[in-house]
Parts: C-alpha cells; sequence; structure tokens
DNA sequence: CAAATTAAATTCATCTCTCGAATTAAAAAA
DNA sequence: TTTTTTAATTCGAGAGATGAATTTAATTTG
C-alpha cells in the first residue's frame, strides 16, 4: 500500500503523480450554443447583452449571431419599443421558437402527465391520463405513453413527425445514459429496455430519468433554480426524493444512482421502510408512513379499508381539530423532515434547497419550526443558513422538467448542425 | 410563484427559460497543459502515449510537446531500454523534475507534517514538529510553520526563494477560495486571514484547505483514487471527515462547508457530539465518544485522568480480552460507521470509498462485517456493492496532499506562461 | 547486406475560432 | 446641420488543431 507512495518502480522509470484519467471533456459547449442558450435564458437579448454576458468581442457576436439567425434558430425582434436614451438602438434577438417541439412525460402510479413545449421553452399544450395504479408491462406502459401523446399532440394541432425528442421521468432507479429501468414500480419487470424500445415503436429519440431529476431540472430550467447554478431539490410525495444540480448540470452519482435521500438511514434499527430496511428516513416521512400510524390515532379497525390520502386527510383534520395523537404523528414526521434537510445541508452544502410537496397544507411538514430545527441541527459557525424555498408544483411541471431534458439535447443537435 | 411558469411577462418578451448564471469555465484545460499532466501521471509517456490517452493528432503532440520542452518542463529520456518491436522506436517524455518545489504542510494539534517535492511530484525531504496542544494565534502558528519550513528546506538543501508555493491543510472550518479559517480548533481566534498574514510573512504564495481534502487530494495525486474520477474518503480521527472527488476535482459545496459527515445525524436525539448537538455520528465514531465510554467499561474512577490514546488502546485489549461492555463499545462504534458509510454511498454513489483512519488495530471499525453491515444498510437492487478500500496512512500523506494543492496552482502557472 | 516493412515523429497547408482595431450605422444632443 | 454616443460590422492577424504527405529509425526478410 505504501508503494504507491515511492517515487519511481524497479525500472527506475518515475510512477508519476496526479489522476489518472481524463477530465470530462463534454462540458465543454460551443460559444455558437452558449449565445443560443444564453438567448433562450434570457428570452431575448441584444448582441451588446451577449457580449457583456459571454465575454466575448464584439466581431463574434457579430459572426456568431449571424450563423444562428442563417441557421434559422435566432432572429432579431421587430418590435422595437423605443427605448431611451443616445446611439444606435440595440436590435434584440429572441429563439424561433416553432423550429423544434420536444414532449416531456411524467409517468406516476395512478396519473400521467405530458407537456408539449415549442424550441422556446413555451408551453403549447397539456395532458393527463388516469391510469389503474399497479405496475404494469413495458408495452402497456408505452401504449398508455402514445396515448398520452397523441392526446397532447392534437391539442397542440401537431402531429408525431414535428417532435424532435421526448423527455420521460418516472419514478424508480432509472439509468439515465443506458436508457434502461433497473427496478420502478411502474413496472412489473425488472431491467426494462424502456428507451430502445420506445424509440423502435415510437420513432423519436428518447430521453429517460429519474422523477426527482426531472423536477430539479424544472427549477433549473423554468424556476427559483435558474438563479442558482448549485442547489438542491427535496420531494416529499409518496416517498422522499431528491435531486441536486452542480454547476447548471444535474448530479448523477458513479452508477447513476446517488441522492436516495429518502433511504438514508436516520435511526439504527427505527422505524420500517417499504424497501424493507429500518430506519430510513422516509419509514418516517412519506405518505405510507404516516398512513399507517394514522389508523392507531383515529382508532380504525385494521379491517377498514380507506384510501391512504383520505386516512391522511382525516388525520390532519383531527390534529387540527386538537387531537394529540394525530398531532404527534406529524410532529414527529416534522422532525425527522428537519433532520433530513440538516444532514443534506451538512453534506452537500447547496446555495438554495428547494422542497418540494404536493400536500402543502399538511403545515406541520412545511412550517417555519421544521426549517429553525434544521438550522439548529447545522453546524453554521455564525454564518446564515442555507437558503430554503418550498413549491408546490403539480406533475405538469415535473412533465416540463422532462421537456427541458429533451430539449437540451436538441439544442445540442441544432448547434452542432450549423457548422 | 406559478408565474414563473408562464411564458411571458406584461411586455410581451418571453421570460425565457433554461439556467441563468454561466457554467464554470475555468475546467478548460489548455492542451499544453493536459498533456504535461499525462506525462508527470504516467511518469513517463511518449508522444504517441499522449495522442492516444487525449485523442489529439499527431501534428499537435508534436508542436505541443516541442512547446513543453523548448519551456523547459518536459525533456526526452536518453536511457531508451531498447523497447521490443519493429518501427521507429518511441522517444518517451518526463517531467523535469527541479524546475519548481513546493512544500506541503499538515497542521494538527500534537504534530505539524511538512513535506517538499519537486515538480514530477517527488518527496525530496520530510519534517515534523511536535506541538503543545492548545488553541494558538494566529501569529504563533505561523512562527511553527516557518520553523517547519526552515527544517524541510534545510534538510532539502533548499531555501525559501526555490519554493514555488506552499499548500496547507488543517482541521476546523476553512475557506479555501478567501484563504480564511472561519473556525479551527487549532486556532484561538475566529476568522483569521489566514493565507494574506503567511503571503507577507514568508513572501510565498499559499493555498489552504480543510485537512480532510488534502488527504483527499492525496488519494487522487498519489493514492488509490489516482484510478478513479469520482470517489469518496471517509476518515476517522480525532473527528469524522469526508472528502469528495468528482470528475477529478475537490468538491467543496457552494460555501466551501459541505462533506462534514461527522455531523450528520444518525439518531434523534441521540449521543452528544463536541459540536453541542445530538445524533451526530461522530459522537458515536471519534476517538472521544469511545474515551467516554471506556471510563464506564473499564471501571475507572472520574477523577483517573489518562491520555485518550492510552485509554482506548486500554479499551481494545479488554475488548480482545473478552471484556463484554468493552466489545459492545467497539461494535456500536462498528455498527454507526456501517451507517454513515451507506448513508454516503446512497446519496453520492461514488465509484469507490477509501477509509482511512489511524487506528487500524481497532479492528472492529475496519472489520468486513462492517462493510457487509453497509452494504445491507444500502438498496443496491442486485447491483455490486460499491468498492471500499481501507488504508492507513500517517499524517506525511497529508502533508504530500498538500504539496499536490500547491503543484496543481504551480502547474497552471507554469504551462500558462508558455503563450 | 540491401530492400522491404513498420511505427514514430515531423512538416506543412488548411481550417476554425476568436480577437481587436478600424469602420459603418443609427439614434439623440448641441 | 454637426457632433456625440452607442451598436454593429468588417477584416486582418494569430492561436490552436487537423490530416495528408513525408522523413526518420528501427526490425524483418530475402
Amino acid at each position: 500500500m505504501l508503494n504507491e507512495l515511492t517515487a519511481s518502480d524497479d525500472s527506475g522509470a518515475p510512477v508519476g503523480c496526479g489522476p489518472l484519467l481524463p477530465s470530462g471533456t463534454a462540458n465543454a459547449k460551443s460559444m455558437r450554443q452558449q449565445i443560443f442558450e444564453h438567448v433562450r435564458a434570457a428570452g431575448r437579448a441584444t448582441r451588446t447583452d451577449v457580449i457583456r454576458a459571454l465575454g466575448i468581442s464584439a466581431g463574434s457576436a457579430t459572426a456568431l449571431t449571424a450563423d444562428l439567425i442563417n441557421a434559422g434558430l435566432l432572429r432579431e425582434v421587430e418590435s422595437i419599443p423605443r427605448e431611451t436614451g443616445r446611439g444606435r438602438p440595440a436590435v434584440a434577438l429572441e429563439v424561433i421558437p416553432d423550429t423544434h417541439f420536444a414532449i416531456g412525460i411524467k409517468l406516476s402510479d395512478e396519473f400521467h402527465s405530458a407537456v408539449l413545449t415549442d424550441f422556446a421553452g413555451n408551453t403549447l399544450a397539456t395532458a393527463s391520463l388516469k391510469t389503474p395504479p399497479h405496475p404494469k408491462s413495458l408495452d402497456e406502459i408505452l401504449t398508455e405513453v402514445g396515448t398520452l401523446m397523441q392526446d397532447v399532440l392534437s391539442a397542440a394541432n401537431k402531429n408525431q413527425q414535428n417532435i424532435a425528442a421526448v423527455g420521460i421521468g418516472m419514478s424508480g432507479i432509472v439509468d439515465h445514459q443506458a436508457g434502461t429501468v433497473p427496478w420502478s414500480p411502474l413496472l412489473a419487470t425488472r431491467n426494462s429496455d424502456f428507451a430502445s424500445h420506445f424509440e423502435t415503436r415510437f420513432a423519436i429519440p428518447l430521453h429517460l430519468d429519474n422523477d426527482a431529476n426531472m423536477l430539479t431540472l424544472a427549477e433549473l430550467w423554468f424556476g427559483a433554480g435558474r438563479a442558482k447554478s448549485d442547489f438542491a431539490v427535496v420531494t416529499i410525495e409518496h416517498g422522499v426524493g431528491m435531486g441536486l444540480v452542480i454547476d447548471n448540470r444535474l448530479y448523477r452519482g458513479a452508477r447513476g444512482m446517488g441522492l436516495e435521500l429518502g433511504h438514508t438511514k436516520v435511526q439504527l434499527d427505527g422505524a420500517l421502510c417499504r424497501c424493507g430496511q429500518r430506519g430510513c428516513l422516509e419509514a418516517y416521512l412519506a405518505d405510507y408512513a404516516l398512513a399507517r400510524e394514522a389508523a392507531t390515532a383515529l382508532h380504525h379497525q385494521p379491517s377498514e379499508r380507506q384510501s391512504p390520502n383520505a386516512l391522511l386527510d382525516a388525520l390532519f383534520s383531527q390534529a387540527k381539530a386538537g387531537n394529540e395523537a394525530a398531532q404527534t404523528i406529524f410532529r414527529r414526521a416534522g422532525r425527522y423532515l428537519s433532520v433530513g434537510l440538516a444532514n443534506v445541508v451538512q453534506l452537500f452544502d447547496p446555495a438554495l434547497i428547494i422542497i418540494s410537496g404536493e400536500r402543502m397544507q399538511y403545515d406541520y411538514l412545511y412550517a417555519d419550526e421544521v426549517l429553525a430545527e434544521m438550522h439548529r441541527l447545522t453546524l453554521n459557525d455564525g454564518r446564515s443558513a442555507c437558503a430554503v424555498e418550498t413549491h408546490a408544483w403539480g406533475d405538469l411541471v415535473w412533465a416540463r422538467g422532462a421537456t427541458a431534458l429533451a430539449l437540451s439535447a436538441v439544442t445540442d443537435q441544432a448547434v452542432a448542425a450549423i457548422s
């Protein structure tokens, strides 16, 4: 072991020092693409804006924007709104929206959603589909996806040939690179070759990812994350998910399996999680965790079957009405949420945490107390607490995040095609 | 909130979509630097090696290596060891070691260490200094650093003018970018302006960082991390530290405060940590955590004062001798280590975890059982477990990591100077 | 031993990208 | 109308990389 620290091997040649593997070079975007993406991000931008934002010369700005205009991706805005000030008025540029279109889809256990956007990121149409809540075969779910795509296409008066790419987000363990699904609660079979089946069936490029990543991407492209290049997203829905953006890019661990906040352990030998282990954060926070205690607090018979959502609503109103047992359930969940958030801050030190949950009305979970407790549970050493925002966005926003995944791939292609 | 999701504002201009902040472009290294670093990493490399490794053309390799040779950074190796095979024999290149030198220093509470390396990363001399274990003023500690530097310089027969940069790693909260120390157990004052004081006193550029980051850098430059571009390092010493490498670069959170694994909570209202909070991982794992239970297990009177190390050694031999109470102390610590590692895997999904601890003889902590438990506590879904290696390196390796920090800055400068 | 073969390294015309100084363009102010 | 101011364009120059052709230095073969 200590051998590795010696300066040379037997032959006398130095062993060298420093990383042996190359750094990822895929991050290098061409100046043209940076300009395009800056214009799209700003909505509208003049060449001078571009020069200042990207630190390039005026000559480059002229040449590269001309390329983008000739390629039909950007255009000058005619309706100049009479700016004040002297000098030649600047001409704004904007993305031509209807050159490419993308569909983003969020698959859930009860409800699928789809969004169709143009190349500027505008939502043109949405659709949704109720679905029986049980695991399905790959064929079944692709049929549902097909229905959903048809719905959103006809709502936008487009057809399948117009779509440059599709993004899909689904819960479970998803291998984004391979386009496969090692496991998902939505699928009856493991290791589904989702993307290639999709692409042979629909003949459209598919970009598949974890649903928490899609929500994170939605925040990066359309939400509060736009103004931050490093932030974390925590979701509390059926389970507890997480996404992380570092330097404007989604972080996916070495094997594409990281960020499983819901299954980090917050209690040795703690409550039973649906994953089969004990002490997972999710086992204190997810809807099923609250629901199973609710039965006790509400003195239900085990035989009484009720939908989890209805059960939780009953529990919440009981808590509000003063039921001590019901209150402790929410309070404990809130405390564990604080612990989970504190651990995220402690490990990742994000510039911002965005908490996103459907059941915002459960204010026990989203109260200032929870954030204060999170702050108490963090080593801060006098520095200001990590900023936290709470959003309650519906499935359409998740689907919009999936469009962002597709759009960014389409953008790469479209700009690279200029050459 | 939902306003952010609309397509345009009042003026009719689109609000745009996508990240507003630019991505860090500092990652773009020139081809010349990539070649230099590849040669240094390989120890020796031919131009053809470079061509294959970096995917550049033969013409570029000739031109760029010629630049590096003319600049005095690389040289051709004369002693060709008669390779087999036909064709013109390749000429190996290597770094000229004695063009630049750097010193790396690890500051601890009882013991400082220093290493002097040349530009190829070879260790030329080492030095160490015993120091009274109490917080010191900035001036005092800089005096100690000065002594240490003199020692290592004279051992290598060099003087201060030869040193191109110094790297220092110390425990506590360290702001690498600013070169300041918001808090450290080694310093009596908070918010010390460490780097600027150092630089005015010694007139050498200083690169300051957290000590766990230095160990991580040592693994990346000299150890098992060389062959991985993404890995995590966990250290169990006086506290519990962590470092993370993503794409061959150290991850430092948004405010340079992340990766505080020791203060993630693994038990609500758990054991008391020296940070004042309860349930921190460190409160179950660090030496002081074991020591305070040792007193109970060994039936010591609270009055009996003993050094923590001696106490731990006594505890360990008792455990080995069959003392049940002593055994449970180690066993529990081992279980919590499993939890901590499992959480790291679950959140970061590294390609490799390197565990580094001084007290390797405490096999309860480093047994296969701990790793097996870690694996059990992780959602794997059939995939292979995260690779784990255990290293027990002394302070000199930490100091060597600090030289890597200095060397990489010197390299940036030296290669950029070629123009 | 000379010729053929093989692989490494170099040379050089070319292409892309970017810069920056000079110039042109389009407005308001004098 | 002239001057001033700011935006945008043009164009020559240089860096960086490529790839085809060539040179170099060895081994293998006849």
